[in-house]
Formats: structure tokens, sequence, C-alpha cells
DNA sequence: CTGAATCCTTTTCGATACTG
DNA sequence: CAGTATCGAAAAGGATTCAG
């Protein structure tokens, strides 16, 4: 391989993966970010059953604070993921709702928690083996 | 942090997506979130081509630090998804490769960056127009 | 070469208080 | 009801140094 004794520093900033995201690398990484975030599959998991109020969401979503719930949301509005209708109304009242692009995520998400699902116990498995083998002796 | 000894713990229980993670909740979403990690997912990307060692690995996703590099590959080793094999030679060689557990994740992450890859331009378009829209004020 | 350990900066996020 | 604004604790992560 690397015989000559010139060491490439070059590293440019081209992206962390030249070869694979590769086209759109930085966009990409984003959104995969975003769909392995906590709070973003608990909310759009949630919101699969259809649309919910504010309120309703934050006390679905168990333990999320409100801060977070309306980050969460701004997001996935703002990447189309997710509408928010607002209706002009004595007591606010707002629906955040899955867009299509929304749903067509929620699957992707729901093979990913399914693998997660499928191989929970192997996984368990392993990590008491690498455990006890680090841990002890 | 709160003194009255209360935590809420993932009780799900009654919720409206009592279907979801619910049962093994909490190591579900360890594993998602790994599977959602930025340097997991260029890591096990990489290694899809065949084992590599520690400084091939390093050099070929660009831009991660040692501490991450070590910090990454110790937890897919501890889930079972790749495995480390250490050559007692005089310059030390250790090669990293996917496992098939480690194999059958990245089909799923993979399908996910497919996602991110074919929705891309939608996704942009949705964020400049949401970020027009705040901008102008 | 392959890490482990330390330091220190950046980012994340929960708690709290306040507004239309 | 549906947020916004701010603060501090905590975690993540990079750079550097040392070791087997």
């Amino acid at each position: 391989m690397r015989a000559d004794g010139e060491i490439e520093r070059t590293a440019v900033r081209s992206g962390p993966c030249a070869r694979w995201p590769a086209e759109q690398g930085e966009t990409i990484r984003q959104i995969v970010d975003r769909a392995g975030d906590k709070w973003t599959v608990l909310v759009i998991g949630t919101l699969q059953h259809g649309p919910l109020r504010y309120t309703d969401l934050q006390h679905a979503v168990t333990g999320i604070s409100q801060r977070m719930l309306t980050h969460t949301l701004r997001q996935l509005q703002r990447d189309g993921l997710v509408t928010r209708t607002a209706y002009p109304e004595v007591p606010p009242r707002v629906e955040y709702a899955l867009t299509d692009l929304g749903t067509t995520l929620l699957d992707a998400v729901t093979a990913l928690v399914d693998w997660a699902g499928t191989h929970h116990d192997e996984i368990q498995d392993h990590r008491a083996r690498y455990d006890s083998e680090t841990t002890a002796r």
C-alpha cells in the first residue's frame, strides 16, 4: 500500500465517507441522524395513529419535556414530515399530523425498530458475554 | 436530580403507542440510537467491503478521531456487530470485521440512507420554504 | 501500530418561568 | 392551551499525551 514515504495529509473536508453516502453526504447524514433521534422516533411513532394536539402528544410521549417536544416538532415540520394546523378558536387548538413523506420515513424507522426487537435477545447475550469477559478475571 | 425520588420510568402502558417500543423499550431505544449514530453508520458502512485494521479504518472514515473510533468499535464489538482479531505479531495488527448480525443491521441502515437519498431533494425543498417563511418575518 | 487516559470545548437537554 | 426564553447540569466529542 503506502511504502512511499509520502504521507497524504490532505484529509480535505470532502465529507466523512467518500465511498458511501457520497453525493449529498452532509444532508444525508443530518437526515439519518434525525431518524435515529430518540424523540423523533417516538413522536412520529405516536402520530402514526392519527393527528394529535400539542398537549396530547406531550402526554403520549412519556418523559418528553416541552422544550424537546417543541424542538422536535419544528424540525419535523421544517423537513416536511409533519404538518401543523392551528385553529383560531378561543382555547387555542393545534394539531400535528404525519405527512405522506413522514409516513414513508416511519416505515423505514419501523424496520429499524423491528430489527432491534428481533435481535434484542441476541444482542443482550453478546453484551453479557462481553461484559463478563472484560469485568471479571 | 429530583429529590422526591420518583423518576418516570418508561411506563408507556397507558399511552396510545402501547404497541411500539413498550416491552423491551429501554434496550430497543439504545439499539436504535446506536443505529442512528453518525460514527456507527460510517464505520459499519466502511466495513461492508471487508475486514480492515485500525489505522485503515481511521483513514477510511475521514474525520473520525482516535477516541471516537475506539469507542465506536468497542460498542459494536460489545453488541456482537463486529469482531476484533488481534494477531500477536511484532508490529501489532488488529483487524475488525462485520459479523452476520452486523450485516443485517447494515441492511436496515442502508435502507434508511437510501430513503434519505431518495427524498433528499424533497426535504431540501421543504427546508428552503420553511426557512424563507420564517426569515421573511 | 493500537489503543487508553486526560483535558477542555461544544452541544444537548431538562427544569423553570413567563406570554398570547 | 400552546408555546417561548433562559439557565445550568450533563453528555458528547476533539485534541493531546502516554503506553504496551
